[in-house]
DNA sequence: ACAATATATATCGAATTGATAGTATGCATC
DNA sequence: GATGCATACTATCAATTCGATATATATTGT
């Protein structure tokens, strides 16, 4: 399951541009399978050398011209195939936590400061997750449904976390406070 | 904050071999911040060039050679600059949830598998990380404890939302038990 | 006797990241 | 009326990272 993949599978829910892909990585898939224009151009490019997706070129006045892509019978197939690993990944990969693993060597403002930045972060993403909610008419894709819901379950656990624990990085350590008092 | 800044916090602890190091990033750092011999041998290659570390060839009999790396004053400095960020990122690439937004592509037994391995996934990973948490003596790294913590709390309601809310994705939608009737 | 596993280095192709470039319209602010 | 920013589109580049593989020897397990 690579970037690929997920152009496939936006693919089977109509024709798109890299551009409308983009914003798709934006605003939902962004969160949870990150791609920039740095992926997606070249993804489509080698999907459609190998014929896993159609394009035309779409002439606009005042616009860009458009390239919209198309998914082809064999794009299906392959889909079914990423599909069909019994063991996706799952990958964290967090300056944040590798930042606080070093808190012993940070000063107690800089490891406020980053853990003020980042439960701010947090609380948008939850605003923006419940608008998500609402506004989208429910029943259309079990699928989003169930990774919106992830989102705002981890993102509040993630939250609570932090508030209960965060003074654990900013207490004195025992050894610390012995040496000071020896 | 990358792979080259952590290599530089782990030397903070001590020299260190890039064999070592990659032990350290399966055992722990791993977790939240992979990365593999592909990435580390780079790594201090460019740190070395750079003379934020220094390192001397140790022969062994036996077994091979090892370069053990020890951090310098400029590297202190580096990495001293590379924990200022005041904004770490934070983030998740999931295939896992790629997968289930396509939910609606596949069968339930295909569902049922991918989310019982991960099940399984998360309750070795608790086992570990509870393993951890007993053996290390507490005191030694409030960054540690912290992410150690972070992991357990996150892993259990990663474990809990799956199993609240998987029947979400192989529930008859509403759409096809109407077109099943009609 | 044979197969893993541990110790240790390193590189390679492919994928991804994050920034940048180019080109045109519209909209708001100063 | 000018300046700058957002939107709409394409695309590429250097740096980084990923995952697999190569090389070589000793020990441990079956």
């Amino acid at each position: 399951m690579d970037v690929k993949t997920v152009c496939l599978g936006m693919l089977t829910d109509g024709e798109a541009s890299g551009y409308d892909m983009k914003k798709c990585f934006e605003s939902s898939f962004g969160h949870f399978f990150p791609a920039g224009y740095g992926s997606i151009y070249p993804a489509l490019a080698t999907l459609a050398r190998n014929g896993l997706v159609e394009f035309e070129q779409v002439l606009q006045d005042g616009k860009p011209d458009r390239k919209v892509y198309n998914i082809t019978e064999k794009g299906r197939e392959a889909l079914m195939e990423g599909l069909a690993n019994a063991n996706p990944a799952h990958k964290l990969r967090s300056e944040f936590l590798a930042t606080l693993w070093f808190a012993h060597l940070m000063t107690a403002e800089q490891i406020d400061t980053v853990i003020d930045n980042k439960l701010a972060e947090i609380n948008e993403f939850l605003e923006m997750i419940e608008e998500f909610q609402s506004s989208e008419c429910p029943g259309t894709g079990q699928g989003a449904q169930f990774v919106a819901g992830y989102g705002k379950h981890m993102a509040s656990a993630f939250r609570n976390y932090i508030e209960e624990n965060r003074e654990l990085l900013t207490e004195p350590v025992l050894a610390d406070v012995k040496s000071a008092a020896g």
